[in-house]
DNA sequence: ATCTGCTCCTGGCGGC
DNA sequence: TGCCGCCAGGAGCAGA
């Protein structure tokens, strides 16, 4: 449920913290956060101890920060059955910290010595050269999230590898144009300057599936999950089984600009809270809630035509729309076949 | 190849 | 009141 706006509230409160940073301890509480991190890229604390991160950059719903060169750690290869285990491997080219929240994570900026209520799986020590000595503080109750260390790669169109901010553009020299190998699949969202909105509204023509699945499929375009998907769909006025392959270009278009909207909105807003699942780096929520039209709006009027909103199962999830303003999409026989 | 649906995981809360 | 079971669902991957 942290979507794009969500992760992007971290991603802005945490660049000023940590970037130019030196990490100074690193404490795993449950491994099974680091289920991201490869064991052929290196023990994960010593990947991260005694480096610095660069900058703090989102792709969708993916956040990195790039690591200064600093000591490759020897790679922990015990269990190298037949022990290939490649020394290349955790000393090739830059890395990058990679976080991804799922549907319960938090980073947390702490003062050290704070204590955390939640559930915290990773804790990184770090000092900046200004700012001084913070706790990054990574808690997950679903463990659905994972931190990991990963290679970084060019980026296919050359261009950067995602939003990091006006100025940290600067700090992060020529790792730049790079994007973490297991993001390298993730499409660009849509408030990149690099979407490609024609590429997208062709690959989207050509998805034989429902429109929402297509807008939640993250190699398509990213950063978009289940309730800016409902909220997108619901100003756009579109059902979301509409076949995705079936949905004019012109309609397409208009329901791309919608998520935009609905996107930049609840960024404005600070992202969408619920309860305590959803905070900044300092803990707080964001105010969205107050402004959904469809998400969790069940059994209330329709912001636009007065008809109770209701919700359906899809996906093993659910949908919420107005049954007035989002029809059903019914193949028509064509009147104008050539 | 493309699409669908299962799986990971735990706390909160609705309902009986 | 207490407890059981459902619910939240991002993303990768197995299977069709």
């Amino acid at each position: 449920m942290p979507e794009l706006p969500e992760v992007e509230v971290v991603r802005a409160g945490l660049e000023p913290a940590v970037s130019g940073a030196l990490i100074t301890g690193v404490e795993v509480f449950d491994t099974r956060s680091l289920k991201r991190h490869s064991p052929l890229e290196g023990r994960f604390e010593s990947l991260l101890e005694g480096r610095r991160m660069l900058a703090a950059v989102r792709r969708g719903k993916f956040l990195w920060f790039p690591l200064s060169a600093g000591a490759a750690a020897a790679p922990t290869g015990e269990g190298g059955a037949g022990g290939a285990a490649p020394a290349t491997a955790a000393a090739s080219g830059p890395q990058a910290l990679v976080a991804h929240l799922g549907m319960s994570g938090q980073v947390l900026l702490r003062t050290p010595g704070t204590g955390e209520e939640g559930l915290l799986r990773i804790r990184l020590q770090i000092e900046h050269p200004e700012h001084g000595e913070f706790w990054v503080n990574f808690v997950d109750q679903r463990i659905f999230g994972s931190m990991a260390v990963d290679r970084l790669v060019p980026t296919a169109d050359g261009a950067a590898g995602g939003y990091s901010g006006f100025d940290s553009g600067r700090m992060l020299g020529d790792t730049l144009a790079l994007v973490p190998g297991q993001v390298a699949h993730i499409a660009r969202d849509p408030l990149d300057p690099a979407f490609d909105e024609a590429t997208f509204l062709a690959a989207l023509g050509r998805k034989r599936t429902g429109i929402k699945r297509a807008l939640l499929d993250q190699t398509l375009v990213s950063g978009i999950g289940n309730i800016y998907a409902d909220e997108s769909l619901w100003a756009a006025r579109v059902h979301y089984e509409h076949p995705a392959d079936r949905l004019p270009r012109a309609r397409a278009r208009e329901l791309l600009a919608e998520v935009r909207v609905v996107l930049e909105k609840a960024l404005a807003e600070g992202g969408t809270s619920f309860d305590a699942q959803y905070v900044n780096v300092n803990g707080a929520s964001g105010y969205f809630s107050h402004s959904l039209n469809a998400y969790g709006q069940q059994g209330k009027p329709c912001p636009r035509c007065g008809t109770p909103i209701v919700r359906e199962a899809f996906m093993n999830r659910s949908s919420h729309l107005c049954p007035r303003c989002q029809r059903p999409f019914r193949a028509r026989v064509a009147r104008v076949a050539a």
